[in-house]
DNA sequence: CGAAAATTTGACATGACTCAACTGGAGTGG
DNA sequence: CCACTCCAGTTGAGTCATGTCAAATTTTCG
């Protein structure tokens, strides 16, 4: 179970098993049904999860009242507004499960306890929040310099899972096109 | 001079005379006449700049081999690959004067150092940090959900420094669009 | 003043949106 | 398990936003 979050840690820090068991009871095992809300926006009790089965989105309500999907995660990858987490500010964010979903949660209120007993994870952390900023910014260019069709190509051939799991709709979202858009541009895609 | 830097700090941690003092000497004035570069794309010596007058422009070249402005920064701002510069990696991002500008040049190489003597300003990059994730995270959303005409009224408004001096073509690159759909935007904008 | 750069304008092509309708499949209650 | 509903996805028609290319105009600057 605990496997894949021991392995992610250690792509970006380097933990020993001795290190990563004292980390463990920290994170706390959850399982949510599909559609269901995770944190819903304005919540201050933050957490972030990381996924260990099933799948996630992160959306909030635009001025128009649209869903805008921010973030797409299956499972080994962290679910968050990382911002208010770490700020300890309320959520902008609401997040909620696309499949049946099973995850670890790691509350913001451990986090300066565990700053202290393990100081590496705060690196853990601030490389966690350098990577999402790049991402960020890669899509921002992406956005705004790469027609819809092209960074639809892109997406489902970096993250093919994606593609096969997540309904269009909301890949359309995190996109920024509507679902009608989606559509044809996959029919002109299959040729 | 060195005034607008301490009044900038002071917005986000508080920091005495005697600590600024300290702090001094770790920034290094620099001048540089417009359209003049500061510093190229692969370049590994990071540094970051805080504007005292002038401004400058960070981008990059999109596959099209298209100049992408990312950042455009007047006075009282930071301008930066700030990846690069707390990552340690070459630098993506070129930046470049856009006016006559005056500036205050922060190595990165004097950061670790900076860390022990006054550990504070290790929360105020952090910030910084978190600062700059949240404004991409928000220039993206609009990237995606906002007509482009929107945007520019939202900048103008909010930044109308920028719509001043900045010439049109950078501003309409920022904003992901050409030079032309930005003049007519502009017309339009004037009934 | 004259050259180069910035901005605007025009004509046309394309990408993406809206609204409406249709199709197919998944989920639900009886 | 079936019939029904609901939702996701597709398709069509028309419109709007933005891009491309070419050229004219204005501004900047040596």
């Amino acid at each position: 179970m605990e496997q894949a979050l021991f392995r992610h840690f250690n792509q970006f820090i380097s933990l020993s098993t001795e290190e990563f068991s004292t980390l463990i009871p920290y994170f706390h095992i959850r399982k949510l049904k599909k559609k269901t809300i995770f944190i819903r926006e304005g919540a201050y009790a933050n957490s972030i999860a990381f996924l260990i089965t099933g799948s996630m989105r992160a959306y909030h309500i635009s001025e128009g009242g649209i869903e805008q999907v921010t973030q797409l995660a299956l499972e080994n990858h962290w679910v968050s507004d990382l911002y208010a987490f770490l700020k300890g500010t309320p959520t902008t964010l609401t997040i909620e499960t696309i499949e049946d979903t099973e995850f670890l949660e790691f509350y913001s209120h451990d986090m300066d306890r565990l700053y202290e007993t393990m100081p590496k994870i705060e690196r853990y952390f601030r490389i966690l929040f350098q990577n999402a900023y790049v991402h960020t910014q890669q899509r921002l260019n992406a956005a705004l310099s790469i027609p819809a069709a092209t960074r639809y190509s892109q997406l489902i051939h970096t993250h093919p899972e994606i593609a096969r799991r997540i309904p269009l709709h909301h890949i359309a979202s995190y996109l920024g096109i509507t679902p009608e858009s989606l559509s044809r541009i996959r029919k002109k895609i299959m040729q």
